[in-house]
RNA sequence: GGCGCGGUAGCUCAGCUGGUUAGAGCGCAUGAUUCAUAAUCAUGAGGUCGGGGGUUCAAGCCCCCCCCACGCUACCA
């Protein structure tokens, strides 16, 4: 693939429901960062956005929860993003809302779009609907028992307790409306879908060749192989229509001269990335730009920045919005990171099991490498990864402080002594010997030439998306700065030769200020510092600076002229004690417990038992017809994990019920055993299996299942009041 | 259960379309050195490449079966 004129970069925005955490960090803005800065410094052309998802139930529910408003909550989180990216040195070029006037016409021009072109299916469904609300609930309005961990305040959605994705028919009863806490009932609503089904053989060809209409738009040799993986698992199972609209209070109105688009919401997954193409307009506007070059240019190469959560969203449905749409370019890469463990386990919200990035800016003030180069190290580029704190303090110290803080405070305390703080003199025929290995001569030249060697690498790792690879080959040519010292020994040499010393010493200048914007993508705030102690012009941006840099060396010419005057030398990091690491690993496990409220793991646990449910009338109750049974046959249902098919004598009738109780016991156990049915429930479907009622068992605070059964002086089919 | 990404030295990971004695960083051991925040540099020990079978002159890389971790997905009335 050839090169693009212009690159648009998107980091994945940000919901504006709660802090950052290192997790974050990691899968799509330090790695976005990074790239965008080396860019800017080998002089391309490249915008980045980003900008707060604004919109969406879960953002109105915790207003109401923390009786706020849904704007309330918006602004306070994209004031903390801004603050947060802005203290970490996360520069994008806009930082945008999904609240603006400005993203609310972007998107409903392309819903407008999408539906003039007959895109769109209207379709009717049942919808769980709040009678005294007089509302339609989103999955995440919809409350009830978590079928995985049996947390009584599952939302439709998601666990928050256990953390398992849920859909609301997974929810167990009693179900409860999180307005008015009634029971929902279903009720028929009209959404419009994007019939993905009818794209999937196009985007099939793109994700696995690249190729679309005949023209190779990328190269998926390119792309990370968990991606493409991912893409293919969805393709091959077939997708479906997706509703693209959604009965709701908080987003973007369907347009209005659309019919039947009353009180309907364009969803927040379509919403959000579009956010990127309004991001770019505002963008376009602030700096008399025009943002068409960026989306609607072939020449542009667009990269979508996320986390592997947003796979699925960023390679196939936002891609079949902007072809439907007809005007856009589709990304040409998708480097997704995988996911970033803390200390062993998952990173967790609503556990508070996680490092806020905000909370780290306040514990440990400048030190915002420091953590850039821990997470960098630790990307989770194709794999899951982990952050420790041990870890961090280790690479801290033996790497950050020993080796490159080290190096550059050797070789600026050695000018400043033998050369009073001057570039001295380069001489080319002084003997010197390489770093790498000391054992051939080596002249300034040759030495220019390896670090043009060093700086093409990085470069091309940061090109590849390996930014691990970049960052360990930066740490690299700071270790061969060590070598080099080590093996010239300049403090013994100036004893019985100033000339050989400052030759060595023009060349460990060399390399420094190489190093100094080596690290730059990595590290900006030590290479601003770096800067300043060598003296030499700082870099707001980056326009081209590397580039200049690569042409200097392979033109032979020195980076720092001879005579130039550097300043003092300065510690650009410092060591991070033992308590500093012991105190963070205490305030994770405090945090942590307090949001638990559980006592510590040593303590026997005390039985955990549930709250009880809503008060139910006596003509509730007598709704239920509990009846007496005995099993006559029980089976596993093949292909699942859980389920049992019985069949139950009711006395009067035989029942065939399917049960979730298979890992609880084992079928044969169960014949003749007595049991009680609810056997006035609606028959189901499940795997195929018509079941006609349900069966009765208790679960204890382990998880334990028992049957509830009657005495034996009972026979079959008797009620139970 | 289906699908997907992985399982390589104590730890974190590289290993391209299969090709000589499997690599790096950290940690560890020994030695050198003192300009530097006891930092640096050199040397070394450490792996039957998750397990089992197969294809091949040759397999960490290909095929089959199994085990483990993670993710998506189905089922859980």
């Amino acid at each position: 693939m050839k090169s693009p004129k212009r690159y648009l970069v998107t980091s994945a925005l940000p919901y504006a429901n709660g802090p950052l955490h290192i997790g974050h960090l990691a899968g799509a803005y330090l790695s976005a960062d990074v790239y965008v800065r080396y860019l800017r410094l080998m002089g391309k052309e490249v915008v980045w956005v980003c900008g707060s998802d604004e919109h969406g139930a879960a953002i109105t529910l915790r207003a109401a929860k923390e009786n706020s408003t849904p704007q309330a909550i918006i602004d306070k989180y994209d004031q903390l993003f801004r603050q947060t990216f802005t203290g970490m040195g996360v520069d994008f070029d806009i930082f945008h809302r999904t609240s603006s006037p400005l993203h609310h016409e972007t998107t409903q021009e392309f819903f407008r779009t999408l539906f003039r072109k007959g895109e769109f299916v209207e379709q009717e469904s049942e919808q769980y609907f709040d009678e005294e609300a007089n509302k339609f609930l989103a999955d995440r309005y919809i409350v009830g028992t978590c079928p995985k961990c049996a947390n009584p305040d599952a939302y439709g959605d998601q666990c928050e307790k256990c953390g398992s994705t849920l859909s609301p028919t997974e929810l167990l009863p009693p179900l409860r409306s999180a307005y008015s806490k009634t029971t929902p009932v279903m009720k028929k609503t009209t959404h419009w879908y994007l019939p993905l089904n009818k794209y999937e053989a196009w985007l099939k060809t793109w994700i696995e060749t690249g190729t679309l209409d005949g023209k190779k738009l990328h190269d998926p040799t390119e792309w990370k192989a968990h991606v493409l993986g991912q893409c293919k698992s969805w393709l091959e199972g077939g997708l479906h229509p997706r509703a693209m609209t959604r009965d709701l209070d908080w987003g973007i109105d369907v347009p209005s001269e659309i019919p039947h688009s009353s009180g309907k919401k364009i969803y927040v997954w379509m919403d959000a990335p579009i956010g990127y193409v309004s991001a770019t307009k505002q963008w376009a506007i602030d700096h008399n730009q025009d943002w068409k070059k960026y989306w609607q240019d072939k020449d542009t190469a667009l990269i979508h920045f996320i986390g592997k959560d947003n796979i699925v969203f960023h390679c196939l449905i936002f891609p079949a919005i902007l072809a439907a749409h007809g005007d856009f370019i589709l990304p040409r890469n998708v480097p997704a990171n995988q996911f970033l463990n803390l200390e062993g386990r998952k990173i967790s919200t609503s556990k508070n099991w996680a490092v806020w990035v905000h909370e780290y800016l306040e514990d440990f003030p400048d030190k915002q490498d420091v953590l850039r180069y821990n997470m960098i190290k630790n990307m989770p580029e194709n794999q899951d990864a982990e952050f420790t704190w041990k870890r961090f303090q280790e690479s801290n110290n033996n790497e950050l402080v020993n080796n490159l803080a080290n190096f550059v405070n050797r070789v600026t305390v050695l000018t400043n002594k033998y050369f009073e703080g001057k570039v001295p003199e380069a001489n080319k025929i002084a003997a010197m010997v390489s770093g790498r290995g000391g054992q051939e001569a080596t002249t300034l030249e040759a030495e220019l030439k390896t670090i043009h060697t060093y700086m093409t690498a990085i470069g091309e790792k940061v090109m590849q998306y390996d930014f691990r690879g970049g960052l360990q080959m930066m740490m690299e040519f700071s270790t061969y700065g060590n070598q080099f010292l080590q093996f010239n020994e300049p403090w013994r040499k100036i004893k019985t030769d100033v000339v050989g010393t400052a030759a060595v010493l023009n060349v460990g200048l060399q390399i420094v200020a190489a190093l100094n914007l080596a690290v730059r993508p990595f590290l900006p705030f030590t290479s601003d510092a770096m800067r300043k102690m060598l003296k030499i012009n700082p870099i707001t941006r980056g326009e081209g600076e590397w580039a200049t840099l690569l042409k200097t060396l392979s033109k032979g010419k020195v980076l720092l002229e001879t005579g130039h005057m550097i300043g003092e030398p300065v510690h650009l990091f410092s060591r991070i004690p033992d308590e500093v690491i012991a105190a963070q690993v205490q305030k994770l496990e405090d945090s942590q417990r307090e949001t638990l409220a559980t006592p510590a793991p040593e303590m026997p646990k005390p039985i955990e038992y549930k709250p009880l449910n809503q008060t139910i009338t006596y003509e509730d109750f007598a709704k239920l017809d509990i009846r007496t049974g005995t099993i006559l046959e029980a089976e596993r249902v093949p292909k699942t994990d859980k389920l049992l098919k019985l069949t139950i004598d009711l006395g009067f009738e035989k029942r065939t019920i399917v049960s979730g109780i298979a890992e609880h016991f084992d079928p044969k156990n169960l014949i003749q055993q007595r049991v009680l049915v609810v056997a006035n429930l609606a028959p189901r479907k499940m795997k195929g299996i018509e079941s006609q009622g349900m069966i009765l068992s208790a679960e204890n605070d382990l998880g334990k299942l028992g049957l509830v059964g009657t005495t034996d002086i009972f026979g079959n089919g008797f009620i139970v009041k």
